[in-house]
DNA sequence: TATTGTTATACTCTATAACTATA
DNA sequence: TATAGTTATAGAGTATAACAATA
């Protein structure tokens, strides 16, 4: 924006326009990699790439939500892909019957571990080879402040105005 | 990812991650408040808000997708839908009678200017605030790298430049 | 022939609300 | 009642390819 603006300098907001461009970017080209090589969404390597790291490589679909944003009828049709692949079994928690482990099978690991590697060298290739000296450490630093700082700020349940966007 | 990974140690990979939740939490709130104050997507404001930008407050379609990631048609479904609110004009160039000019009308520019403030609120609140000495300056310097990287870096397929990859 | 833009179409993804079942 | 998950459905958005018009 050319004009100034009303509660960021000029510095602040080349900073914000710069992280959603490198985001931005980062993201497409990851996610092309993604489906090229393993014909995987990004938000269904994530969810694959949480369970390989979860204990026992299992999680509840709750779990889940809460890392990957999106809503759990969303869930639920990703894990049904998954499924329908064969990466990822589901089955109903022993402790509470209400609730549905998801597991990742071996299927599941090794297309992980298949495409792992290309997706972090597309991450070096495009983020890291660029950066000298002190950036990662500083960039970790502010990023991950800013992330403790988003965690404790929740999104959805700020909603200041609302108005009319009631469809009933 | 709690196994050493290939490409990336521990402290590159936790930035990666650091950058990609930032961001999306960032994205998930900007866009939310855009919906809700002003009925916009965040992409329909990328595309008011360069437009607003440019000289005389028009540009051609072409312009427009180069800036905007997608496709030519997902632009001129975005254009339609901007169009029909009374957002934007287009017109054939005089120049190029191949061409689109899209302008911004007053429509538009109000809408952005009645959206912007909020919008730099929410990033101001979740991205600045936890910021602290030279965050912002180291920051911005090593984003801007990394971007001039990426930009030099076409993702191979991402910028269907003068061919299209038509061969496979 | 190459470029600009639109259209037709198919598909992916996400959100909302209603629903079942368990606690 | 509250929580966990699924389903049905509807809508937004995107990509591809065919197309027309102009350079």
């Amino acid at each position: 924006m050319s004009d100034p603006s009303p509660g960021l300098n000029s510095e602040q907001l080349g900073a914000y326009f710069a992280l959603m461009e490198v985001s931005s970017l980062l993201q497409y080209a990851v996610d092309e990699h993604l489906r090229a090589d393993g014909d995987l969404s990004y938000v269904q390597f994530q969810i694959l790439a949480r369970l390989v790291d979860a204990p026992e490589g299992r999680l509840r679909m709750t779990d889940l939500a809460d890392g990957v944003v999106y809503s759990r009828s969303g869930l639920t049709y990703q894990a049904g892909l998954l499924e329908k692949r064969g990466l990822i079994t589901r089955a109903p928690s022993p402790d509470d019957e209400r609730s549905v482990m998801v597991t990742v099978t071996d299927a599941g690991r090794d297309l992980i571990a298949h495409v792992l590697p290309g997706h972090v060298e597309r991450v070096r290739q495009l983020l890291f080879d660029p950066m000298k000296g002190r950036d990662l450490a500083t960039l970790s630093g502010v990023l991950g402040r800013v992330r403790e700082h988003m965690r404790a700020t929740p999104p959805r349940s700020a909603k200041p105005r609302a108005g009319r966007n009631r469809a009933e």
